[in-house]
DNA sequence: TTGCGTCCGATTGTCAGACACTAATTTTTA
DNA sequence: TAAAAATTAGTGTCTGACAATCGGACGCAA
């Protein structure tokens, strides 16, 4: 005999409620930025109590398909970045990962994007890039400001790229890793000089237009990271510890 | 006057609840795999109603903190990448990412996978994937097998990495881009036997450890990819239509 | 003992109906 | 006409309930 018994998933009510809105979202029969009807009303379409349809909605809530501005508004809108960054990192916490794992591919997300700026970046965008950096030169004996500016410095060097993909791709990684940061930073202070000057360089590259210096630069300065992280003795170590939150 | 009134936000019961578990969960009071109390019970212990405690765990069970195994067995579980990679594809989609931005981050990410594996391949790993391979070199006239086989080899290469942060970076990436696969197929015969080539080339590379060659294969493999989609004309053309689902 | 069918309780998915509170809207008032 | 008050709609939460089904316990046969 030859009996095929696939594991048929029970589908249920509030399960196909946030499906079939979602589909409807997905090929556009309602856009982004436009409203929902309200959770009666749904609850009658579809057939089904309130509570049901709440309980599909929390989940398309929680994906990031529709949004509350106010209680009273449910409206659909594109996943937000951060929401995804945010799960991407919980998840890696819990999955421990090590600082390695994450230097690793910082070392190809990072000058990757530098290459991809330096050829895309506005004038507006080198101005602000530069804000940035001096920021991070008057803060440079300032432990504090500089774990908070890092960060901001090379994501706003990715969104230069406006590559969607990479954005989404390597936040999640440069959020723990240069949180890791922190824990070197006290460390290794003389990282700190080397950083800025690496920056400096990244950001000359950039304004310049100099894709392949730009990237060579950002190579450089996330090696110098990993070296700073070696020192610490964390290369192999949990990037965090799981009780912070994200 | 200086009263700073930060905007405090509105903190909803199952909001709060799934936050409390999940604090919980994350400071490894719950670990991945122990069972969580019934429906009723949480409610008692968090004082609300059932539904409001199904509201939160719809939420947690979204974000793959939780699962079912079964409809009567809640419990703890580290958050599937699957999980994770659907809603980023997702998203992806709806921000109607270009090919373009997908292979530019896939000429990262798959000749750092190919480079590592290379490194930490294990010899059963080594049958697998040259197992892999040769359904694909069995299938190499059926297209339809072919674009199902294709992101499988190289998920199955980024999995001999190790390395949870590229696993889980990369394959948002890899499943667009190669869906996208499925629209030149047809188009680019010619291309299918280049990529077995390529594919020979990585596979041999990986299996003798030589991972500066495993990575410049893995990376013509990708720019061929993009040869083709450029023939294609699919260039600039978001990966896919934004109703197919993930 | 092992395997199998049967029964019972526990728990879930869903439902119905209700109420307080607040944001949005309309109406009234100054 | 603009501010204030009243109305309304819609959400968040609750109570209470019911059928389906899953997890076992139990008993019976091989």
């Amino acid at each position: 005999m030859s009996l095929r018994g696939r594991p048929l998933k029970v589908k249920y009510a509030y399960y196909q409620i946030a499906d079939e809105i979602q589909k409807q979202i997905l090929d556009g029969s309602i856009k982004p930025g436009e409203r929902l009807p309200g959770e009666v009303e749904l609850a009658e379409m579809f057939g089904v109590t309130r509570s049901t349809v709440r309980e599909g909605l929390r989940q398309l809530e929680n994906d990031g398909l529709v949004h509350r501005p106010t209680p009273r508004r449910l409206e659909v809108c594109l996943p937000q970045v951060d929401a995804l960054t945010a799960r991407a990192s919980r998840a890696m916490a819990l999955m421990r990962v090590s600082f390695r794992d994450l230097w690793q591919v910082a070392m190809v997300t990072e000058p990757l994007a530098a290459n991809l700026a330096a050829g895309l970046i506005t004038e507006e965008e080198k101005s602000e890039l530069r804000a940035i950096h001096a920021e991070m030169v008057a803060a440079q004996h300032d432990v504090e400001a500089t774990i908070d500016l890092d960060p901001r410095f090379h994501s706003f060097i990715a969104e230069t790229t406006k590559n969607r993909v990479l954005i989404m791709a390597r936040e999640p990684v440069a959020l723990l890793l240069y949180r890791g940061f922190a824990q070197v930073a006290p460390v290794a202070k003389i990282a700190l000089q080397r950083q800025i000057v690496a920056h400096e360089h990244i950001v000359e590259a950039i304004c310049a237009g100099d894709a392949e210096l730009a990237e060579t630069w950002a190579r450089r300065h996330i090696e110098d990271f990993w070296r700073a992280i070696n020192k610490a003795g964390l290369a192999d170590r949990a990037a965090f510890k799981t009780a912070e939150t994200f």
